[in-house]
DNA sequence: CCAAAGATGTACAGATCAGTACAGGTTGTC
DNA sequence: GACAACCTGTACTGATCTGTACATCTTTGG
């Protein structure tokens, strides 16, 4: 019993709002991709924002959970995880629908902090860098949180070299200072 | 003499594109902003992606020249230099107008490689990392195209975390992940 | 002083924007 | 079969978008 009008049309939005940009993409545009009406569209959702936001919150949802499928099939332990979000990110960089990340490009477009879709934005990424503190944590690395933050920086500024120049180089280079990074901060 | 209207309106225009978007920046809006006529505009530039490239070029040349300026106030060997770049990110974060990097947020609203205001983005990144390669091949550290690069990873994280979460925290983390990475390429 | 160059304001074209009104069609369920 | 819930297409509003036409100033140089 799932709304799926509603879901389809979250899913479809998605995928064309990565690819176009938000701001780019105007509600007709949605009606002749999704095949939705856009009577229904505002029947779901007040406005185009309120849409935004719904298929920003899937989006965290799918990124983060293939993001740690990922990372744990190419590593079982703790400090072989951390290292392995860079060669996850170095495979999503190479893929060729690649866009850079959707939430750098939504506070991009809604600068405001108060900006709901910015909130939205920054919530994600502080996900993210506490899934890499835990990692850090089990993984017996001297100060977590500084360590979590440093990797992170790694990885946001390989997401923006990789979407500005292309290729997977910037998550190559950013595993090996990653590298140095995790065993300074061995015991 | 400067064709000073001409200057005067990159120079405006670049205020209000960092501040509001490209996209959101409509012409109307530049004329209120500026108090130049939009006839005039269209008299200097024959579109409005022509007058956006022009602020880029400009903000290309202003970022660079007061990034160095100011990192060669702060040392004066280069090491010092490398790591006196993340101090002067961190002061740019703290600036009440601070609204990440322009280029950035081009990139993020134009995302077709092959884009010119997208091609502007990376030729800026570019440049400012054969600036920090530069320095790193005169302070003698080892490899220095690699640890250009990590150290600009770490900057563009530092500038998207600091428009996502504010402050300069990311900042001082970075600096701090630079320290280790510039203590391991010492010979 | 006068002519060329540059700047101005207004008004508009044609497209697109977010969002709504309305009337009719489809679907499931008792 | 009937009712309710949902979905549809079309047409529209009023605002905004980029870009242009045109007639009128202001400035500048010789």
């Amino acid at each position: 019993m799932s709304a799926s009008k509603k879901d389809e049309l979250v899913e479809k939005a998605l995928k064309v709002f990565y690819r176009e940009g938000f701001h780019a993409t105007g509600m007709d545009k949605l009606v002749a991709e999704t095949k939705i009406s856009k009577t229904s569209m505002y029947k779901h959702f007040r406005s185009k924002e309120d849409l935004i936001l719904a298929t920003l919150k899937l989006r965290d949802e799918r990124f983060r959970s293939a993001f740690v499928k990922r990372i744990e099939e190419l590593a079982t332990d703790p400090k072989g995880q951390l290292l392995a979000t860079f060669d996850t990110l170095g495979e999503w960089f190479q893929e060729t629908d690649f866009q850079s990340c959707m939430f750098i490009k939504a506070s991009s477009e809604c600068q405001e902090a108060a900006h709901p879709i910015h909130k939205e934005s920054a919530d994600h990424k502080h996900i993210l860098r506490n899934y890499l503190e835990d990692l850090a944590q089990k993984a017996n690395l001297k100060n977590p949180p500084a360590l979590a933050t440093q990797l992170q920086l790694l990885q946001e500024g390989a997401i923006v070299l990789a979407h500005l120049h292309g290729g997977n180089s910037p998550a190559i280079e950013a595993k090996a200072a990653a590298e140095a990074l995790i065993k300074a901060a061995e015991v």
